[in-house]
This record gives structure tokens, sequence and C-alpha cells, in this order.
DNA sequence: AGCTATTTATAACA
DNA sequence: TTGTTATAAATAGCT
């Protein structure tokens, strides 16, 4: 919607993709505030910037963290639907204190880990906790840096492969020219086989860092032809009613 | 958009709604969709349809808990858990799940800022942990440097005191020796030695701490382990007195 | 930030 | 549901 169709990849232009990051994401917010009113559905929308600056929308009656909640239940559900233990219910006054306190216990640790509610620690206790904080930084810092460099890896790989291709072509192109001559530019123009460009598996350059999805699954959310329903949207996708 | 203006309120008509959000949701999910490539942003979205369905999206690279854990550890500080409820023995099948499902993804979270289980992480993940990780780095060593302060100060306190003390104590004795030069020994009692290195002015102790903030601006960059701390300050002397 | 020319999304209807 | 169409909305490219 604008002048010109826009293609679906990564905006490569810094400032046009800053402001059309903002513009839609105020439609987006918009429209996940209409369904929610309209059809009275409870919606939680997370955004985060390119730079990991933070948006959020959830519809007015639940707060965002209710409905996460209630996420985390439905997805937990799902997840334990096989694996169950030996009905809970049966000692729930040993268990539930347990699960409190190891709660309790988790998020106290995750406070100080961000720098938090550091006042009741002791000097022993914070240099402790800033030596592991220390080793993690160092940690992430270090796959940070490996995960850089197979991308960079992968880029210079298709950047060759690229490159050879081009050679390639441009052999063919010029044996072509001396078997006919007569052909002119067409046939220079469609006569490059349309089986060596498959020669390459999939080289799409583009996303920076492309090809790191890291779901495990492998599925590429990118389709062909922007018309077609992509495969996530066939997701939950069935009769509710 | 479509024939006629809608009114932004709950659909009434229940057939309707249900068309309606069956549209919108797909044109929502698809919008989720490009915003995320377009312009590079991770995004999570959940809807629930009035009968309690699930229907989610989230960006490529980021699965769904990533990015929940991201959005987690940002607005962490605004979260509680609502820890009296109601009798939880009435709705253990309903807490249960919630509480493990919570002890999960808390679990998750620390390993990461332990620097575990990096591997599922996508850069824009680990810079956005490294970033966090770094600041609470900054504000443990900020408070640390405190605490170190207010105990140098504390102890200089005592040290003034002491020295007050000591020269009282060594005036009367002068005076006790002028008019009973008989008693001699006696003074041995309440002797204290004059001479203490800690008589000389202006204790500094480990240089640099001067002008240290509480927000961690104007870090010094100490390295755990290898700036100690002399064990005698290693306990927290907040009480003493 | 505003302003259009266009492209999209979708409400009503079939 | 699914498809079609007339229109309302969103927004890409500029200023």
């Amino acid at each position: 919607m604008g002048r010109g169709r826009v293609e679906l990849k990564r905006i490569e232009n810094k400032i046009s993709r800053q402001v059309t990051f903002s513009k839609r994401r105020s439609g987006l917010l918009k429209k996940a505030n209409e369904i929610s009113v309209l059809c009275d559905a409870d919606v939680a929308l997370i955004v985060f910037s390119t730079k990991g600056k933070l948006f959020e929308y959830s519809s007015t009656d639940s707060s965002m963290e209710s409905i996460l909640e209630r996420y985390e239940r439905y997805s937990y559900a799902e997840r334990q639907m096989n694996a169950n233990d030996s009905d809970p219910k049966e000692n729930w006054s040993v268990e539930y204190p347990k699960l409190m306190s190891r709660i309790e216990l988790l998020q106290r640790n995750i406070r100080h880990y961000m720098g938090q509610d550091l006042d009741p620690l002791s000097l022993r206790e914070l240099q402790s906790i800033e030596q592991q904080i220390d080793t993690s930084l160092k940690r992430i810092r270090s796959r940070k840096n490996q995960l850089m460099h197979e991308s960079i890896s992968e880029l210079q790989k298709k950047e060759r492969a690229l490159q050879e291709q081009n050679i390639l072509i441009t052999k063919k192109l010029k044996e072509n020219e001396k078997t006919q001559p007569n052909s002119g530019q067409n046939s220079a123009t469609f006569h490059v086989p349309p089986s060596h460009s498959h020669h390459l598996p999939n080289l799409t350059i583009g996303g920076a860092f492309g090809g790191m999805n890291r779901d495990g699954s492998g599925q590429v959310h990118q389709y062909p032809g922007s018309s077609l329903i992509p495969p996530w949207m066939l997701r939950h996708v069935s009769n509710e009613g």
C-alpha cells in the first residue's frame, strides 16, 4: 500500500527501514487493538526494534502478564500432553510451598543477576555474583563472536559461489556469441540456461546474518510470492466453533 | 476498509464477529510477519479467540519462548507473583502447570545469565543479554564500591575516635603520674600504645575509589579475583558499633 | 512530521 | 467457509 509494490525482504536502507518500522508499528498496534475490540479477543503483541527497543500492546481487559501466563499455561499443557507425572493433586500441600519457594528463589536470583535489589547483599556475596556475571559476559561475547564469524564465513562462501557462477555464465555467454553471432543481443539475454542458476543451493543474500535461523525446525518464513499464504499462517488455522 | 465504515466496538452478531475475526487475524499475522521481515524486528503475537483458542506468530529467528523471555527480562521490575490467592488446593490442576512453566522459564533465564545454553539464541538475543548483563555488572560493582567506601569511612571514624581517646587517656596518665608519682605501674592498665600505623591521617586503601557513582557511570573495570579486598574488609560492617 | 498516489485489507454480499 | 467486489485504510516515496 503506497506508491509502488514492496518486496517482502529486509529494507537495506537504514533510514527508510526505520521510518517504515515506525509507521507499520503503529499500524500493527492499531490493528491488534481493533481485532481485540471488534472480535472480543485477547491479544498480546510484543515488538523489539532492531536496536532492541520494546513496543508492546495487550488488550485492555487482560494485562500483558496475564496473557503471557495464559500462553505459558496453554503451551506448557500442550508440551506436557504426553509426559505426566504421578498425580500431583495428592501431595499438593507438599508440592505447592516447594514450588513457590523455588520460584521466589529463582526470582531473587534473577533480580540479582540484573543488578537489582543489591542492598541486602554482603560484600562477599556481591563479589561472588560479580565474578559469575563477569564469566557469563565473557561466554556470551565469545558465543556472539562465534556466531558472527560463522555468519561471515557463510557470506564469504556465498560470495565465492556467486563469483564462480558469474564466471561460468560469462563464459557461456561468450561461447554463445561465438556460435550464434547473428542472434545479437537477445541471445545474450535469454541464453543463460536456467539449470545453472540452480546449481547452487539457495543463494539468498540479504538478511544480515540470514541463515542463522536457530529454531531448529529449519523452517524459513519466507515465501517466493508475497500473494500466497505463508506456511506460518496455516498453523492453528482450523475450525473454531 | 470495506463497504462501509466500521465502528470500533464489539460486533454483536456472532457470525459476522467470527468471520471478521478469522479475516482480521490472518491480516494481523501477515502484517506482523511483514514488519519483522522488512524492518528486521523481533515480533511475538498471541491471540486468544473469545472461545479461548490460541493463535500465535513469532518472527523467524527467535522462537516465541525466547522472545517472551526477552520480554520478561525487559520488564522484569513490574512483575510479581500473585502469591496468596484462594486456596491453591482448589485449582491445583490449574496452578501446577502454571508454576512449572514459570519455573522452567526462570531457569532458562538464569542459565542464560550464567552464560549457559546459549546455542539456541540468535545474535540479536545474545546482544540483548550482553547489554543487560553489562549493565548489571556495572551496578554490582558500583554497589560493591559503595559498601567499601562505607566500610572505610566507618573505620576512619573509629580510628579518629580511638586517637582522641588515646590522647585523652595519655593526658590523664601524665596527670596521674604528676600528682601520684608513686603509683607507677598502675598506669599500665590504662595504657594504650600511642604509636599505631593508624595514627597517620588520611587512610587511603586501594586507591581509586574516589567519586564513584551509585549509577555506575565512571565505572572502573576491575576484574574479579585480581582486585582483592583486604580480608578484614570482607565482613559486611553495617551493623557494627 | 505531513501529503498523495497506490496498494492492501476487508465489510458486505454471494 | 471461500470467493468476489466495492470501498475504507494503510502506507511508500517525497518534502
